[in-house]
DNA sequence: TTGTTGACGCTCA
DNA sequence: CTGAGCGCCAACA
């Protein structure tokens, strides 16, 4: 299916220490309803190659909704703040300016 | 086949 | 500010 292979490369698309948000990768597939699916492409993409940097898609607000699906070695605030991103009590500081939009970027 | 679910997003009270 | 509800729609039992 090509939905989710769009979702994949868009995400692999996002540059090291910047996030985008399920509604925003949505809108630029042409379909802005298709937020709730984004994630469920991303479910999937934990068992496919190459991997997808899943950790650096949140919800609209910035906020690691997803992070009880990641696996528990490492978490996705780790992964984020790994990569230079500061996670404060569940959601990306600066967020607004971290922000990656697909629509405008690509 | 039908009903429920969900890593969303928005609106209304 | 917080909570409840709704639309959307593919996957799954």
């Amino acid at each position: 299916m090509s939905f989710n292979n769009d979702v994949f490369d868009v995400v692999r698309l996002i540059p090291k220490g910047r996030v985008t948000a399920y509604g925003a990768i949505a809108k630029y597939l042409g379909d802005a309803r298709a937020s709730r699916r984004i994630g469920w492409a991303l479910n999937k993409s934990f068992k496919i190659t190459p991997s997808v940097p899943a950790h650096r898609v949140v919800n609209r607000l910035g906020m690691l909704s997803g992070a009880l699906h990641f696996p528990p070695e490492m978490s996705m605030a780790e992964k984020l703040e790994n990569e230079g991103i500061v996670i404060k009590d569940g959601q990306v500081v600066e967020f607004k300016i971290l922000f990656w939009d697909p629509m405008t970027e690509l």
